[in-house]
DNA sequence: AATAAAATGATAGTAATACTTTCATAAATA
DNA sequence: TATTTATGAAAGTATTACTATCATTTTATT
């Protein structure tokens, strides 16, 4: 028997819970698919319907647009990255290995994790990098956060910001460098792939590297 | 006689040069003001024109579409911003005042330029604050970039990179620490007036707070 | 097994977006 | 003055982002 890894998701998210259905998670599925192979801006619902095989009508039943669905697959990786960094975290006391280990999940390429049938986390995370950002980047960020869609990533940057402080208690910006740690291991990747003159790694495209340059820049600041 | 502050644009920007004409600088100093106001998604050519009291059609011969649109007011930003840091640091020896000057520049409100008097400096500061990544964050940014689109902001990125040199001349990453000052100054200002749980200054909401961390993170890494 | 309830499919329709085309007129330039 | 160039006006197209209706299939309840 297989244990299916599971999610609470914020049911503010979505009109049907996907994962109740085979269609439900049909639509995550090639939703992942389609926005990992051509961007969120080309991605619609009539496309991903045709990928199903099922009418546009029928995904509106689950999603009621395109932005709540990226809000969703988001929310999703943030609960599911904070999960890996509990478990590939737990025993470790040293905070500084604490952290060390969650610059590296966050900057390093993310491997398809077998317990989730329907969630290709490996194309996931490259749809974090390029997309990610674009979840809170509209003009209904407020009513969005007061509808906890969120609410994820904020724990993440508060666990990260909580490492730190362990690192460093009277340290003053813990939220800061947290959320920075957060956009710096993506935008660091994207910046690397497609404008390598912003990084310092522009020729390898070796993430590994991304690692070192986020420890140097934390732990000098955490001394 | 005023003197008008003027910026050479990348000509594969425009169809026809917006600067050229009044109604093409209708056209800049209207779509700031519509962007600022709501936000580049539910910005359109037709609201554009109806604001500026012209047609649909004489947009588009302006503008191939709204994206190459905001690329323009963007990189003018980055390019404004580039003179700017050049006249402020002019005559300062010590790169580590000259680097506080930039951080600064970069992360505290910007006051409307009177020498340029179609672009509001101050909207399109916080235009950049939240829809700029968007600029590069497509599935055709290899092409734009092959383009040069993005020439402004990565001169600008270059600039800073080598102030870090002069302050660090072994620090290895020069660039990445460069794009990861002007991404931060946006970001965490973006965060404290929207999701302030990621910042440390969610309360004062006072942007030298952020000067005072980035110049934490950047100075502790330069020591 | 019968019935009710819920989910899906099929089809159609609407308003807005993102353009393109054409042609007349006005403004600038040679 | 002739000619090029820019703008306005109007119409048209394909796609997007939905909503509505109704028949059919699947699932849950008794």
């Amino acid at each position: 028997m297989k244990l299916e890894f599971h999610i609470q998701m914020n049911a503010g998210l979505y009109l049907r819970n996907p994962e109740h259905s085979e269609l439900g998670r049909n639509i995550i599925e090639k939703s992942i698919k389609l926005i990992f192979e051509n961007g969120f801006e080309s991605f619609t619902f009539k496309k991903l319907a045709e990928e199903i095989g099922t009418t546009e009508a029928s995904v509106y039943r689950y999603f009621e647009n395109k932005h709540r669905l990226l809000l969703y697959i988001v929310a999703w990786y943030w609960s599911w990255l904070g999960h890996q960094i509990n478990y590939e975290t737990k025993n470790i006391n040293d905070p500084k290995i604490k952290l060390k280990k969650i610059i590296k999940l966050l900057a390093t390429k993310v491997e398809d994790d077998e317990s989730t049938s329907y969630v290709n986390e490996s194309q996931l995370h490259e749809i974090v990098i390029s997309e990610g950002t674009k979840s809170y980047l509209t003009n209904h960020v407020g009513e969005d956060n007061k509808l906890k869609f969120f609410k994820p990533y904020k724990d993440l940057c508060g666990l990260i910001g909580s490492v730190i402080l362990e690192c460093k208690s009277n340290y003053k910006y813990p939220n800061s460098l947290a959320s920075t740690i957060v956009e710096m291991a993506h935008f660091q990747n994207f910046f690397m792939q497609n404008l390598p003159a912003l990084t310092d790694f522009g020729n390898e495209k070796d993430d590994t590297k991304i690692v070192l340059f986020l420890e140097d820049l934390v732990f000098t600041s955490l001394k």
